[in-house]
DNA sequence: TCAATAAATGAACGCCCATTCGTAATAAGC
DNA sequence: GCTTATTACGAATGGGCGTTCATTTATTGA
């Protein structure tokens, strides 16, 4: 038989597992199905991770970290509260919908992570959080916003943002600039702040 | 060994693996999982049930229905698109907040329907989603609401209001009616109504 | 060039899976 | 009390699971 060596066969796992985690879920996804994917055997998947629960955590932690450079990147001198509740906004949505296959499984599959790496998972979310939330709160100080509650309006439009990605489709009537403003004038309202 | 029976051998069935299923997911779940649950032996399960995902239908469509039945009884009666709105907000809120078990494996758990019985709970979401969507559109006619797309401004909400069972704790430092009225002014202020 | 390392095969491990079935025990109707 | 239908047990089915391992092949570095 023949044998194809590639460096980069423990990205093509990542790739295939990411995916396949996605669609079916990480219980339903077996070592074979990633392997078939691959296009190499189970057993050789061991030469790159350890387990099945490693390459959950590796992508789930990957994606965390990403994410969070990625946002403070984008928030980077950004001045003034409106503003930056916008530049959040359209960032968060704007990378659910370029990858997400990541965000998805971030979100779903932290029931499969045992218990070591899950706290790591918990831990950068809760930073990612607290971007969204410090906008809200100095909003709030300042009079900018009306919000009752900063920490219960983070989750709410943490989940309201994440949502597109059930639903968006690129070749649905609607572009994906024209649902991004529709969704960045609901979140500026939900805070009090008229078009 | 001791054989009890019991009429709602079934309901009892249905309760376990709803529970089960809504911790680990479908595919995590096993049919001995069920039946220790229950405290029967996984054959048994097969004189109420034909299959596992026989289960998964039968939580999910009746599910379904309950939450439309309950979901119009809610409106009934309300005058007024503002009303309506809170009425709807409320009501939902309210169902996730006493059934998060239902309400998440019917969120989660449609990729692991197979074809017949995916088709059947799409239309009941539909069907469930319109309700919002036209409360919306009403007041984007009358000029009450200030919202750019009544379909996407309609998932936007029901995602942000569905978010709620990941984090909400009846022990946790806001009680529940004060968590449901920060969600009804987010929600109103998101259509452009002033508190 | 050639030893050392890395990455693949393919077969095997023991275990758990959903489901089936013969049989026994219970409950219901007469 | 006896028949019948229901519901349970418990063992078995074939197959898939995550993982291991001896072995082979390819690549790398001295």
């Amino acid at each position: 038989m023949l044998q194809q060596r590639s460096k980069d066969t423990k990205e093509t796992i990542r790739l295939n597992a990411l995916r396949l985690f996605a669609k079916s879920g990480y219980s339903a996804v077996s070592m074979r199905d990633i392997a078939n994917a691959v296009g190499i055997q189970p057993g050789a998947i061991y030469n790159h991770f350890p387990s099945k629960q490693d390459i959950l955590v590796d992508l789930m932690m990957t994606h965390m970290v990403d994410l969070l450079a990625a946002a403070h990147d984008a928030m980077e001198g950004v001045e003034g509260t409106r503003n930056r509740l916008v530049a959040f906004a359209r960032f968060h949505i704007s990378y659910q919908l370029d990858f997400p296959d990541h965000v998805f499984i971030a979100y779903m599959e932290l029931r499969s992570l045992e218990e070591t790496g899950r706290q790591d998972v918990y831990v950068k979310r809760d930073e990612y959080e607290a971007i969204l939330r410090e906008v809200l709160e100095q909003g709030v100080k300042e009079g900018t916003f009306n919000v009752a509650n900063a920490a219960v309006q983070t989750r709410a439009l943490l989940a309201m943002m994440t949502g597109i990605t059930v639903w968006f489709r690129e070749d649905g009537e609607l572009n994906r600039d024209q649902v991004i403003d529709c969704y960045v004038q609901a979140v500026l309202q939900s805070v009090g702040i008229q078009e």
